[in-house]
DNA sequence: AAATAATTTTAGACAAATCTAAAAAATATT
DNA sequence: AATATTTTTTAGATTTGTCTAAAATTATTT
């Protein structure tokens, strides 16, 4: 089965919002994939009707079999050509993941495992993120959020939200890198910032909503 | 200015199309890509809006110099997408063609400049084409087809016609490689047919349509 | 549990890209 | 030059993906 450029853009978000709450809604699609509500609704008959979602209407959705494994296959292409556009022509982390929205259509099998091949089979893409192998396994996972870190405790950063590059911007700026040591000193109930020590640097202040938006390996 | 899939589509097709005659007209467009005749008038109206193109009710169209450099970038990615399936994927030839079809609408500049550079600013595509650089300069062709080639004249081949995967499986059964040495012995009116000598290969007989769609340098 | 609020779906419209069939214009033929 | 043929354009319909506004359903609050 082929499937459109927006139909796979509408599976990649269900596949990633399921990873947050078993059940998906509309709105919360909606504001994900930046569309109307009506949009969200309209495509959802069209995804039931391709036999890739288990959906009851008012009562929310999810990917079925069929449909994850199809989300693993554009994760696959979207995670390998950003690692190809780091490793292999040097482009910066914030540039990367609007130029690997739009690769990750070409859905040709053998180019995607040839990449791959050539790549050297890489387990992680540029943002730290595991990448499909080609038979949709995703390698474990052992990470948590920076906000869930415990305090005091040594970490590294494991991976970070792959979706803004202003986030990438400001993770450049605070010398965050995947594999940089980082602890949590403090936490402040006010607004969720948090005091962090990144590798070697004076210590520093990372708001709330950023923290949640990076990883660290939990050991 | 940034352009959907298909006007790029027919602005390629056009491209193409000027190369053998001064203006185009719709049914040799619409049968390149396939498509109907009015399918065909109604993107015309479009590109002459977005002023790419001098058009002129029932007297054909051509692209104007806006039109020429647009059609340019687009060879420009296609041809060193093609380059990296063969020289870094090892891809066949005979199935680059259509996912280069597919990578070539991914517009980014720094991408493709990038890529350029990566894959050491070839001057040929895998089917010896020329490759515009990022200034859109086609390096110099002197080429001509093998069914114009002097009988008995020593030369080899330069570049074969990219559009049809039918054809390069036939031309991998003949031995035919860029750079391969050929010489026309004989050359049949009947229907064109040429009896033509191949590297170091027996004498072989190739039909008109074949050598119309085989280049090779002419000194 | 009734009223209010929030969420989701439907109805109907629109733009892009395509099509078929008919009309218009250009070209070729007798 | 009049007629026939070919080519091109127009008119109107269709599909995909989107939208807004209204209606339906579910959730929350008093």
């Amino acid at each position: 089965m082929k499937f459109s450029e927006s139909e796979e853009n509408y599976i990649k978000g269900i596949y990633a919002l399921q990873q947050k709450s078993k059940r998906v809604n509309t709105n919360s699609l909606a504001s994900l994939l930046e569309t109307s509500a009506a949009s969200i609704t309209d495509m959802l008959k069209k995804l039931k009707s391709k036999k890739l979602l288990d959906y009851k209407k008012y009562h929310g959705f999810r990917l079925n079999e069929e449909g994850n494994r199809e989300a693993l296959k554009i994760i696959r292409r979207h995670r390998l050509w950003e690692y190809f556009l780091v490793s292999k022509l040097g482009m910066d982390w914030e540039k990367i993941h609007d130029i690997a929205e739009e690769l990750e259509h070409v859905s040709s099998k053998e180019l995607i495992d040839r990449l791959d091949q050539f790549l050297g089979n890489p387990t992680r893409d540029p943002h730290g993120d595991p990448i499909p192998n080609e038979f949709g396994i995703m390698p474990e996972v052992n990470q948590i959020s920076l906000k869930d870190l415990q305090l005091k405790r040594s970490a590294r950063i494991s991976s970070v939200s792959d979706q803004s590059p202003e986030l990438m911007e400001m993770l450049n700026n605070y010398g965050i890198r995947i594999g940089t040591p980082i602890k949590v000193l403090q936490s402040f109930d006010f607004d969720g910032s948090l005091k962090v020590k990144i590798a070697r640097q004076p210590d520093q202040m990372i708001s709330g909503l950023a923290a949640e938006n990076i990883f660290v390996y939990d050991y």
